[in-house]
DNA sequence: TTGCATTTTGGGAACGTTCTCAGTTATACT
DNA sequence: AGTATAACTGAGAACGTTCCCAAAATGCAA
């Protein structure tokens, strides 16, 4: 087993060049097709692949793909499918391409700066994609120090006319979600935050504040909790927003939604007569919830399919940074905004936002 | 930005040989004091960084570690935190031995072989870490056959003799928690089976099916219902087992046993006043039922740091295969065996088992 | 000072590819 | 048949390291 045929032995053995060896491995033109069957047969009978080290060498690319979530496993995966569903999007996409997939994950209580390191020194990847990571990083900084080709999952907030980056209109998201809670009739509008250190936070905020603005309805700090997309951080935001007594809550994440429903029902309340809901993904756990929740869907996997595809666009030279590619969104209807309960001004607010509703 | 250095460069600007550089960068013995001082400072200063590729080529070693996950993203890191604990123990491990992880999931609906091929194909692994692979995937016969180092992380059923692998002694574990229920005098003691077609699942079952001999408990194939581990698993699993009555259940993953309680809820009963259930991982999820479970629990994480630190002496020669490591378990009693309830039997049972209790 | 051992250094080959370029053979057209 | 062109093939250099071996420098004892 094992101990590697080269491409020589299998020159030898074909009886041609290296040269054409590699024409026909690399799938090239100019190889006379008895040679090309030939060649094929031999390398299948001697089971050879090419050695990748070699390849890369003289190429300059390795094929590799760098996966970047500062954080540990847990934290990205357990609980919450945003990032299997982005991260699925990305293999499948380079997995179609023939690109392996490095992933790079924190260590617990790893330094940031010294994690930036380790990512830094590894020059196997021809590019990397970084998802979900703090405006004030220190690897944004080294990224683009050093780095050439790299792809974020967020708008940055530095930079940004050097980094080219794969995300959904938040901001109308955000809108979108606000105006639909508003149509319905509601008065008191509150909004749990995401991470606002991240720009899918920042920008989902800015949509529910000006869809307030649009609606003419005077913003009040009282009526937004600042949380970061989690379960957890959603329970807490909703029980700390009940003494204000809102009659709606726009949240940044549906998993962030489920606590806040959970939040809702532990104090006695309903969903969605008591307070209506509006989460933000569309994730599975939007239909897993009681009652289901409406959301603002937005298309995880293919954005992580979009980054690998500009990702290796820049690597190729086919484009240059920045490319700024923002995917749309959409209303998702379901029960938890009480739609049902308040068909009358739903009617109208269908036709003004044609949103698409789910099962 | 960019366009790297090469030993070449550092030579030439230090002034010393491509050996001396390499020496230095590798930390070898025999440098003089002052040039490696001299030779840092011009590593440092033009922020060179070794070609893996170049490196890889002649030592024939890449630094990087494949773990093969056999399915999509979804399916292996959303509601269920094993794997993602998996991946942390793994990439952690990998982490502080130098190593990138290379991580091999599978497309939605790729057939098993092409799946295979796709791993096989890839020369950048020094070995593979494979995870939660069914005992018939052809996988299993093309490693065997022609990748001289992995380890997997469940007992192989094919092969034993020539595989390595990291796992728990899950016979030992399904013994422990049957045991307890038997001692907590349950009598119509059910169980819901992991995925047989892997030797987690199998061997709990064994474990299960040995408890009740020992105890002299005839056994009642109407009490074992056939699941995979997952949620839903274990709500249908205990849905059907519901009309067989019985009053305790031990199910094979923590996961599963959410969605047992969760099917017993729902039926207007209570744990675990009217069925105890034991579950299988002890992972955060034990904690977040209702009531909290009580549970075998297993190292994940340290399974996959062993697992890494196995495959690594396999490779760099120190170990051969096989290797077989297994990891103990141990039983933790929270709420839902309906211990607190039953605490006469249970005093004598502590003694018997020396298990610990957790918060 | 000499000689010998030890530490330190450098030169060249090798790793397995790709790629350029030149050379050879086949094809097509007059 | 002769020539221009296209198709095909092979030789050699290069990619950036490591590693072996020999050479040079140094230290130490006689």
């Amino acid at each position: 087993m094992s101990d590697h045929m080269s491409i020589k032995d299998i020159a030898r053995v074909a009886g041609v060049s290296r040269s054409t060896v590699s024409r026909v491995v690399n799938n090239e033109a100019h190889v006379n097709k008895h040679t090309r069957a030939r060649v094929l047969e031999v390398i299948e009978r001697l089971n050879y692949t090419p050695n990748q080290a070699a390849r890369a060498l003289v190429t300059q690319r390795s094929q590799v793909v760098g996966v970047v979530l500062p954080g540990t496993a847990n934290v990205f995966f357990a609980d919450n499918s945003y990032f299997p569903m982005l991260l699925q999007g990305i293999v499948e996409a380079g997995n179609n391409h023939e690109q392996s997939m490095l992933l790079c994950l924190g260590n617990v209580d790893e330094p940031r700066e010294h994690f930036s390191q380790r990512i830094l020194r590894n020059r196997m990847c021809d590019g990397f994609i970084i998802a979900s990571i703090e405006n004030d990083d220190p690897l944004i900084d080294h990224l683009v120090q050093s780095v050439p080709y790299f792809v974020m999952m967020e708008r940055p907030q530095r930079y940004e006319d050097r980094i080219s980056h794969v995300t959904v209109d938040n901001v109308q998201g955000g809108q979108l979600a606000t105006q639909h809670l508003i149509s319905l009739g509601y008065q008191r509008i509150a909004h749990i935050t995401g991470h606002l250190n991240i720009a899918d936070g920042q920008d989902r905020l800015t949509g529910y504040l000006k869809a307030l603005e649009l609606a003419g309805i005077p913003y009040n700090a009282d009526l937004v909790s600042y949380g970061r997309f989690s379960f957890l951080a959603g329970y807490e935001g909703m029980k700390a927003l009940l003494s204000q007594h809102p009659d709606a809550v726009f949240v940044s994440s549906d998993t962030a939604a489920r606590g806040a429903i959970q939040a809702i029902q532990d104090a006695g309340l309903r969903v969605p007569e008591d307070i209506g809901i509006v989460g933000f993904d569309d994730l599975d756990v939007a239909t897993k919830t009681t009652p289901h929740l409406t959301t603002i869907r937005q298309p995880v996997q293919q954005k992580g399919a979009v980054a690998v595809q500009l990702l290796l666009d820049l690597v190729g030279g086919h484009k240059h940074s920045p490319q700024h590619m923002v995917l749309p969104t959409q209303l998702v209807i379901r029960q938890s905004c009480g739609a049902n309960l308040r068909e009358r001004t739903l009617a109208k607010e269908v036709q003004l936002q044609s949103e698409v509703p789910i099962t």
